[in-house]
DNA sequence: ATCTTTATCTTGACAGTGTCAAATTATGAT
DNA sequence: ATCATAATTTGACACTGTCAAGATAAAGAT
């Protein structure tokens, strides 16, 4: 008889019920709020069993942080795939899709770009198989832009794309350290860095 | 007898001689490498004599930071006061300025604009007392740059200046990361970024 | 069916952390 | 000298991540 929801020693899927749980835990109270005892006990699994599917807390948050990255990915390409709209219209489509992303995952956002997992080379390498690609994806929608004369010509895309990101990081990180809360100055403040990014003619 | 030289039981200024030592532990290890016991360690005194000058370890971490401000705002000043070059190149020197102190104080860097200190309202009024005007300072830069013609004037120099700080400290990022040794491609960005937020005429 | 193997989970333990209360010691004023 | 005050230490607590060893269940082989 299959172990179908009776209580049994093996979980069954305990590593996504651990992703699950982590997920929800970092969402609520941040990367610095998320203790893998506490996580064991909402699982109601001992402090330990985790290691049979992550071989670190730190392996544990790269994979949160995949799935962070497949998610944004899903986002980011349904919304920039519309050729119909014009090129303008879905940059700043694209600018107001991150930002407010950003703004709907603030503690996951912080998990993905922050540093305790980038800087000293704690990206494993399943991290990395999804974190650029998406990047790779901005760099191909901007190279797009630049073929319609969107964007200056006599810059590389590769560049550009760089200065673009930083300014769309930039601006999430106003929002999500709860300086402006106020929604009506986040899009002002999209609509500015359009502006201001886009080549005037 | 004054107590100079000699070892005593009162340190006489263990409040300072903590924060260089927290600094340049900072540093060498980040933020997540300072612990309060070493930090005692290397200054030759007991665990808890900290308390006495510090209510926390986020108090402790909230100094280095003001300190890191100061330091920021003195560097900047100096290089951006010259009004005999004009405006666009000393955009770009600011520019350049930004970031290339990132680059030589990545784990400072990071401790001032990290989430840690700003997430939940955990930057004291001394930090915010120095953090504010710093910011301050480059809105008023900006201001005059606007002012000469530099800028758009038909936007706000406060989102102007939003958005010019969120590239840089997106930039700032990539290269604190470690994503960008190269310091040529640092330079390439900083190139890029200026001719993206100049407007073209 | 029984034995063996393997994967999974638990318990006990260790070193490390920040922080507080109480005890200890030095300084400064009278 | 005495006393009050400030600075520092020691002991202790709860918490953390992580590992080794043991216990349990499932799966495979015979």
């Amino acid at each position: 008889m299959p172990s179908s929801g009776t209580q049994n020693y093996h979980h069954g899927d305990l590593r996504s019920a651990l992703l699950d749980a982590a997920a929800t835990r970092i969402e609520n109270q941040g990367i610095e709020g998320l203790s893998l005892r506490k996580l064991a006990d909402d699982v109601g699994v001992s402090r330990s069993a985790l290691y049979h599917h992550f071989r670190d807390k730190n392996a544990l948050l790269n994979a949160v942080a995949a799935n962070g990255f497949a998610n944004w990915i899903a986002m980011t390409s349904e919304s920039g795939g519309d050729e119909s709209v014009p090129a303008p219209v879905r940059m700043k489509q694209f600018v107001y899709g991150y930002v407010h992303w950003a703004v709907e995952h603030p503690q996951l956002y912080d998990l993905m770009f922050g540093r305790p997992i980038w800087k000293n080379d704690l990206a494993d390498d399943e991290l990395k198989d999804v974190a650029y690609p998406a990047f790779q994806y901005m760099l191909s929608l901007i190279t797009h832009w630049q073929q319609q004369g969107l964007l200056m010509a006599d810059k590389p895309a590769l560049r550009q794309t760089q200065v673009i990101w930083a300014t769309l990081h930039g601006l999430a990180k106003l929002v999500t350290d709860g300086v402006y809360a106020d929604s009506s100055h986040i899009d002002e403040m999209c609509d500015c860095a359009v502006n201001m990014l886009l080549p005037k003619q």
